[in-house]
DNA sequence: AATGCGTGTCATAAG
DNA sequence: AGCTTATGACACGCA
């Protein structure tokens, strides 16, 4: 067997018309002058081996499934990886480490460069969701990400999310009846039982001993002295609730036991240290417990009756028919002498303070710790789930990106497909051509099934029988036989 | 009447 | 130990 060839074969593989020839740098060319079997690469054309390993290393990420309907199918063009000229063609070892420099870079690294965009900034950033869930910050990464996300946001979830966002004090309750401002006695005392009965309430779930619902139950309504109107727990609360929900608007899940416009309930803003009130007893009071409470009358209606007093605790019913939910009405019972913005909002250590200023009975205190447990649960559970309606917002923005993701790599795993297969198919006519060549040149009859083409480092195209397996196997016997390239120096 | 949704509440666990 | 927070479960009213 003779590998001297003769003469010049020209031979040039285009990438003309390949469907992504980006991803190729440019043209393919092996115009192949075979001259003394020596092969000099072109500056300006693409090596092969160049486009092949990136070939071989896109196939090898994608795993790509190319019907094999060509007869040089992968072995000729597997051996046409270079052969790792370590130590010249004495290459005795297998050499497993002739992966294409395309393919070094890590997988994620190569994604996060081709796909900067597809990449969630939370992923490129941050791994840990935690941050993104935290508790929104008006304005900061979390808004600004949710208010990004709507765009891929499915209708109800971004509706849901608006009516958090802009609804979150919308209370549900509601409750048949009418307002009656001039209930009789026995329409007070029915509207008393009442109290148990506020909507969205799982009644009597809660301990009779922990909360003092009973002693509400037998406490009457108060009434001004003189009997006329009084805060009877006759309004429709429903009503209420309607009405505040139409007057009041949105309130954040923070302020949610602040004062409700209509309400006086003083808030922690305007509330003094208790030793810095001043304090007045005033005798008719048949309770004389309850300083803030005239502390409150007095700052809010200086002068007032115990009725005005009240009248700044509570609601009035008259001007603004203010509704009360459940709490207040009870609070308002049994005369708890502070709002109940206090008693959720203050903090713990302030609020103990507030109630070593007041001589509270067993009621009171119940009724004081229901309500400040029950109100930060109750903001608790809207932080719960509009913290759960962001997440479902998220993960369904995330999975429209993934979607995006998918039908763009699909999209170049077949344009790379097109290109292999033109490769493919330009490689046989390479092959065709240099064994036409060699047999016109020297007689033989080379034959695909008994040689192939292999390309080592220094742009050398070499013949190389078939029956020594694979070029590690070559020895520097072999390739003494066979190191004479046999494609000789690439025409520009 | 049935259903889904929003909300408050309770129970419980964890910090 | 007590308090706060988070969350599932449930009940209720409403559309």
């Amino acid at each position: 067997m003779c590998s001297a060839i003769n003469g010049v074969l020209p031979l040039r593989i285009s990438c003309e018309g390949l469907a992504n020839p980006g991803r190729l740098h440019g043209e393919v060319s092996m115009s192949t002058n075979v001259t003394g079997f020596r092969a000099h690469r072109s500056p300006q054309h693409l090596d092969m081996d160049s486009a092949w390993q990136e070939l071989m290393a896109i196939t090898e990420l994608q795993e790509f499934e190319v019907p094999n309907e060509n007869p040089f199918e992968a072995i000729p063009y597997l051996s046409m990886e270079p052969m790792v000229s370590q130590g010249g063609f004495g290459m005795s070892q297998p050499q497993p480490e002739s992966i294409p420099a395309t393919c070094d870079a890590h997988p994620a690294a190569v994604y996060e460069n081709a796909y900067p965009e597809m990449m969630p900034p939370y992923q490129r950033l941050n791994p840990h969701m935690d941050m993104h869930y935290s508790r929104p910050v008006p304005g900061g990464h979390g808004s600004s990400r949710m208010l990004a996300n709507t765009q891929a946001l499915h209708p109800p979830l971004m509706s849901l999310l608006e009516h958090m966002n802009m609804t979150t004090r919308s209370h549900g309750i509601a409750k048949d009846g009418v307002i009656n401002l001039h209930c009789t006695g026995q329409i007070k005392q029915a509207c008393t039982d009442d109290l148990e009965s506020d909507s969205g309430l799982s009644l009597g779930s809660s301990p009779p001993l922990a909360s003092p619902e009973n002693a509400v139950h037998g406490v009457s309504s108060y009434l001004p002295a003189d009997g006329t109107m009084g805060y009877a727990e006759s309004e429709s609360i429903g009503e209420q609730y309607r009405m505040r929900q139409s007057l009041f608007g949105s309130v954040d899940y923070q302020q949610s036991y602040s004062s409700y416009p209509g309400t006086s309930f003083p808030t922690t803003a305007n509330m003094q240290p208790i030793n810095q009130q001043t304090y007045q007893p005033i005798a008719s009071l048949k309770q004389p417990v309850l300083p803030t409470a005239m502390h409150d009358l007095q700052l809010n209606s200086s002068g007032l009756t115990r009725l005005g007093a009240y009248q700044s605790m509570y609601p009035k019913p008259s001007s603004v028919p203010v509704p009360l939910n459940r709490d207040e009405r009870r609070a308002r019972t049994l005369k708890i002498p502070f709002s109940l913005d206090k008693i959720v909002n203050l903090p713990v250590d302030d609020f103990n303070e507030l109630l070593t200023q007041f001589t509270l009975n067993d009621a009171q205190l119940a009724l004081v710790r229901d309500i400040r447990r029950r109100g930060k649960n109750k903001v608790a559970a809207q932080n719960c789930r509009k913290r759960k309606l962001e997440n479902i917002v998220h993960l369904e923005n995330e999975l429209g990106q993934l979607r995006a993701q998918r039908e763009h790599l699909t999209r170049e795993r077949l344009g790379f497909q097109q290109n292999l297969a033109i490769i493919k198919c330009r490689l046989s006519d390479l092959y065709t051509q240099v064994f036409s060549q060699l047999r016109d040149e020297e007689g033989h009859p080379y034959s695909v099934d008994e040689y192939s083409l292999q390309q080592t480092n220094d742009g050398n195209i070499y013949l190389v029988p078939r029956n020594t397996a694979l070029e590690s196997e070559l020895t520097d016997v072999c390739f003494e036989k066979w190191k004479s390239p046999i494609v000789g120096q690439l025409n520009p």
